[in-house]
DNA sequence: CCATTATTTCTATGATTGTAGAAATATAAA
DNA sequence: TTTATATTTCTACAATCATAGAAATAATGG
């Protein structure tokens, strides 16, 4: 990959990880290795579902995220190669 | 350091590398070792001086560079033992 | 002391972002 | 088909942020 398609990626990746609710859930992710919508907001307990929705789609926009529909529910997981890449502090 | 500092370290790290320019600027620190604002400014043209300086505060202030002053110059290097554990990405 | 240079702080402004309610969509179960 | 559940999209608003001009501060040289 290029340098400049990878710093682009790079700003995307940071930015969305520096909020705390979206860094709370890719910790969380990072932990339990996959977790849906509603299971996150239970563990985040302040958040509306839409706004949960709305920094799931950043993380996963930024590559970050991988997902996984299994009927009504669709589960999120770190991408750990991405996170080894560009924040291996999330694996720890 | 506890896991709960740590992670608000994280915040505002990763917060200053998810824009461009401050991405940019550390990736020229790492690259260079170690630059002035004005140095800087003349290698990302677009930018005021002011504009820059508010950005490198901003990522000095998260823990990322270090500064030395020299008479009126100030130097800023990149913190590697930071970077390594937040954003190696930037060391490469 | 005065002028110059490097940088920061102050101030203002336009743009982006986080937030959540309400409505919409999708799937499954009764 | 109706009801319930999970999630997203739409919309709006308040808060934060990037930006830069102007003034202030700091250090140096004449």
């Amino acid at each position: 990959m290029n340098e400049d398609v990878e710093s682009k990626q790079a700003v995307k990746i940071y930015k969305a990880l520096g909020e705390p609710t979206r860094l709370k859930v890719a910790m969380i992710l990072s932990r339990e290795g996959e977790a849906c919508c509603s299971t996150l907001g239970s563990k985040l307990e302040t958040v509306a579902d839409s706004t949960l929705s709305h920094h799931l789609k950043q993380l996963a926009e930024s590559g970050l995220l991988d997902s996984r529909k299994e009927g009504t529910f669709i589960f999120y997981c770190l991408n750990r190669e991405v996170a080894q890449k560009y924040a291996p502090f999330l694996l720890n």
